[in-house]
RNA sequence: ACAGCGGGGCGGCCUGUCGCCCGCUUCGGCGGGAGGAAAGUCCGGGCAACACAGAGCACCAUACCGGCUAACGGCCGGCAGGCAGUAAUGUUUGGUCCCUGGAACAGCGACGAUUGGCGUCCUUCAGCGCAGGAGAGGCAUGCAAGUGAACCGCCCUGCGUGGACGAUGAAACGGCUACACUAUGGGUUGCAAUCCCGAGUAAACCGGCGUUUGAGGGUGGCUCGCCCGAGCCGGAGGGUAGGGAGCGUAAGAACGGCGCAGUAAUGUGUCCGCCAAGAUUAAUGACAGGCACGCAGACCCUGUCUGCGCACAGAACCCGGCUUAUAGCCCCGCUGCGUUC
RNA sequence: GGAGAGAUGGGUGAGUGGCUUAAACCAACAGUUUGCUAAACUGUCGUACUCGUAAGGGUACCGGGGGUUCGAAUCCCCCUUUCUCCG
């Protein structure tokens, strides 16, 4: 099923600190991806957002982290069980339509399957 | 009609597919899910902790008159002055005292000042100052004749110093303001307050002070008072980074009608209706189609088609205000000088 | 979420109602010095508009916009922006 439930959110300051100090990364425009794996829990955990320096109103900030989110609910599928961490987050100083930014999640999850 | 002034309101709707958060569940499902500003955090409260917060001083805020309110620096009504506008109206100021203080650059001045400085004109006798000119004297130099850039006084000319007028300057229909005084209000900190559960480490080490002759703390800007009180302070180091209550209310400083009181803000009722998001890397969304609305254009012109647009913005303990942002539209009242019919 | 502090020439940074000669330091530029350089010393040094042939002068600007005042970098209000603190 196509869902994104409150497991698979990456929370919790040890996790976030650990991801961005030994996780890799890389970038898909407008995206940036930091990943690590071997991690015990199954499911696969993700973190999504956009920096307040590039948008200062709140707005803005969510409606990105909504179509980062809702991009990789209908993406998720061949990632889901792997149980990875994953940070996604925007880059870009301009709100991108959905299709382009769908597009990048797509990319993004090809490039983790292929590693 | 148009233009303007004031007040109030709305802030899209429907369908399909796939999803998110909370509650209930017979586990099939069912119900609920952003705003007028949720924003800024500028005021005022509730609530919590410190003693269910006490006294004095200091400090801060407010300041025409009256009313409303839980409270306010908010709101309503009225008074007087200034400014803008034809007008509707908007905007701004408003306690007391100074005989007892100050009043910038120099002096004066509410014990009532008007000067100096600036501009123009008049006068220019004497003195003084500045600038320029002229030669002879002093003086310098040289044995002397002579020479003289500079120095001293004399002489001449011009300007200022004097007078009048004007403008400037906050300036006589009586300027401005600190401190002070008077009245009223304010204890401090804020839900990261505060309380509980769980996990883990170091009840160890070094130095200082102290145990009823009281260290230290509550306690904040100070003093007092009150309470707690056997540990406290510094150094060097170690551990944690989770959860729950507060926090989503079955009731309220509720809200909306209607009636009544009041010019109004607002208050009130054996009346009627209505019952509400609760996350914590933080839900309320994505895509597609249709309708409505606005603007522009076209045409077979009282309507259809095409294109574009549809704001500002996202709850985080909860209320009452203020301020700021805001596409497009609706309703009510008032004004019109030299708008139009 | 809550509580505070700041913004002044190219940089740092004083000034807290009275022509600030917008102090002072650094940087920059010119000169002196040196065979050359550094150091040292002396001087100049913000932007815009405007008057003047020129030397030089005037006005405005202290993050932005209003207000109080005779007068604002300074006091009050709003906005923009940067930073700090909390369990």
């Amino acid at each position: 099923m196509n869902t994104f439930r409150k497991t698979e959110r990456l929370c919790g300051r040890n996790n976030l600190q650990t991801l961005y100090r030994e996780g890799h990364k890389f970038v898909v425009w407008p995206l940036r991806v930091t990943w690590s794996k071997n991690h015990s829990d199954p499911q696969t955990a993700v973190l999504v957002w956009a920096p307040k320096s590039l948008f200062k109103r709140a707005v803005k900030r969510n409606l990105l982290k909504r179509r980062i989110r809702e991009a990789y609910r209908l993406n998720k599928q061949t990632i889901e069980d792997k149980g990875w961490h994953i940070a996604f987050n925007y880059m870009d100083k301009t709100v991108q339509p959905y299709a382009v930014i769908e597009r990048a999640v797509q990319k993004a999850v090809r490039k983790l399957t292929q590693t």
